[in-house]
DNA sequence: CTGTTAGCGCTTTCAG
DNA sequence: CTGAAAGCGCTAACAG
């Protein structure tokens, strides 16, 4: 393999000549310079990436780790993630592993990190056990968690505000004269769910709205929880006029459920979702939803990641980024 | 950092006897092996990967290189490609680095290459120049083109065999008995387009169903041409009781035109999409679509491409996939 | 079965 | 501004 030694040959100047002109310090003249620069064109040479790690001991490389695709988790949140932040770190020469796990077994998240093949981590995790947060934290592992919170730890998260988006979502339906406000909710495990839950409820009690039992009906995310929820929602006696659905699958299983039951969606039942996903503005009438940011998560968890990396980091960072109200024609005045 | 001497040191051996238990070589006697083992726990040792790199001239890394996500592909097509991919890598101790590319510009695919972060690539491109493929091919440079073709040269490529499928559409509905049936296209650029059409031509041809100018329209994959291109279908004097459409995506705009104009699906049109996209199983009614085997792709390319780097490749493999029918609600007997 | 030696290609440190 | 020497942590090749 081509290296430093062959160039340095060529434009008759020592290795380290060469290695500062590519590493483009100053303290090397105007001429000297050209004369490598021509000799590494003429030569094709590329600087080997193995031996720059391990001299540095930086591998110049970041890891995104998600859960491996079950079926409700969408692929436009992990595709929208590491795409938006590729892009953040490709300007500053990292390159991104994808390593998804398995969220059944026992994870181990510092492996990549711990062989030094990686230099720091985003982590999209449902949850993480005390003691795997503890290992990372007394390990000094640079990272940043996505899309959870986790306050007891002096560590950097960057998470959307789901209560406020419950919170908006109820407003809204208010503000178009709803009162009777069911949800339909992800399950009492997942903390985005309760959250989104708790939002409901605040919003409810705020707005001195009924808090009805049996308008909240337990889903799991996907979109036949969501038709199912539906058809309960439908065959109540005291029907609801409007639905919360704590994500858009199961709104969209909403949808066709109501459809199904011939129950016209905005005119006897307004359907709001939560997500934003892609399917979101191609459904029959277009979903109203609550947009989370995924984009601009996974830009600023990239961005935090880099400043942890380059050591010019101070506190921990804990943000919490705020969802969009998108209107479109699934929900409707009372 | 910690590194083999330390393990040596510490279990009384050379650093050649550490180095040989952690590849798993047998010639280390049970005792020595066992010893080995436990100071590396004892040191929490975990050998770097930068040092191996190095010395072995590998980086057990893969690269996956994909358009930047522009408003026509589709996360959910990168998403599974990719985690198909890394699970069968994965099995022989490989990484991904993820390497999305703009499409517009000049695309110089064996920089990560060249620099040794990856052994491989695959590689997701609409096109590619003589000369980007050439330049590969001249590096020695190990790749698998996945879903495009390029029979010019000995190098390896999976696709799916986009012509079969929109002749299995034109079959199916001509089964239910439809003899007027219009298409609508995905431009006259993409090479699946072109092969879906020509696919459906042929279709017709062979089973002798009228074909209409005005019954093929040209669309550009976006769902919104295919709201518009179900318009100018439903407004034709001699109406196609069926229309295959060239994406899932354009099938879902042309359902929801169909909506929009009170035109019954299937009863009076049926649709019938291509790709099984998620979103494909959500719509109302369920949409009957070609499903292209993308996790499949990415098996047969992963494994292709590490038979490649372990050097027991032989002849270039040119994979065509098969896609397969499925059957939902969005086409009826005529 | 175990150890010694000599790099892999780069950067850091120190000298000039 | 330039260079020599040493070493990052590992493995291949050879020797015993």
């Amino acid at each position: 393999m081509l290296s430093q030694v062959d160039v340095a040959r060529k434009a008759c100047v020592s290795i380290m000549t060469v290695s500062r002109v590519i590493n483009g310090r100053s303290n090397v003249s105007k001429d000297t310079r050209e004369r490598v620069l021509q000799a590494i064109r003429e030569l094709s040479y590329f600087p080997n990436a193995a031996a720059r790690a391990l001299s540095r001991n930086r591998a110049n490389v970041i890891e995104v780790t998600v859960p491996r695709r079950d079926y409700f988790s969408s692929s436009e949140y992990f595709s929208e993630l590491i795409f938006s932040v590729e892009a953040v770190v490709r300007q500053h020469d990292y390159n991104v592993i994808f390593n998804p796990y398995d969220p059944a077994g026992p994870v181990d998240y510092g492996a990549l990190y711990r062989q030094r093949k990686v230099d720091g981590l985003l982590i999209v995790a449902r949850s993480m056990s005390q003691q795997q947060v503890q290992s990372l934290c007394s390990e000094q592992i640079a990272f940043v968690l996505v899309n959870s919170r986790r306050d007891d730890k002096p560590l950097s998260y960057v998470d959307v505000d789901n209560h406020k988006g419950a919170v908006m979502a109820v407003e809204y339906l208010r503000s178009l004269g709803h009162t009777k406000i069911a949800a339909m909710t992800g399950g009492t495990e997942a903390i985005n769910s309760i959250h989104r839950l708790q939002g409901y409820r605040q919003a409810l009690q705020r707005k001195g709205l009924p808090m009805r039992e049996e308008w909240v009906i337990e889903g799991n995310w996907s979109e036949e929880s969501g038709y199912e929820a539906f058809k309960k929602l439908a065959h109540l006696a005291d029907r609801p006029s409007a639905v919360f659905c704590a994500n858009d699958l199961m709104a969209i299983g909403a949808l066709r459920a109501a459809a199904d039951s011939a129950v016209a969606v905005p005119q006897d039942m307004s359907i709001i979702g939560f997500d934003d996903i892609r399917l979101a503005s191609f459904t029959n009438p277009r979903l109203t939803t609550i947009r989370q940011p995924i984009g601009q998560t996974g830009q600023v968890a990239a961005r935090i990641l880099l400043d942890l990396l380059s050591g010019q980091a101070t506190e921990p960072q804990k943000i919490i980024l705020e969802p969009t109200l998108i209107v479109r024609s699934s929900c409707a005045a009372r």
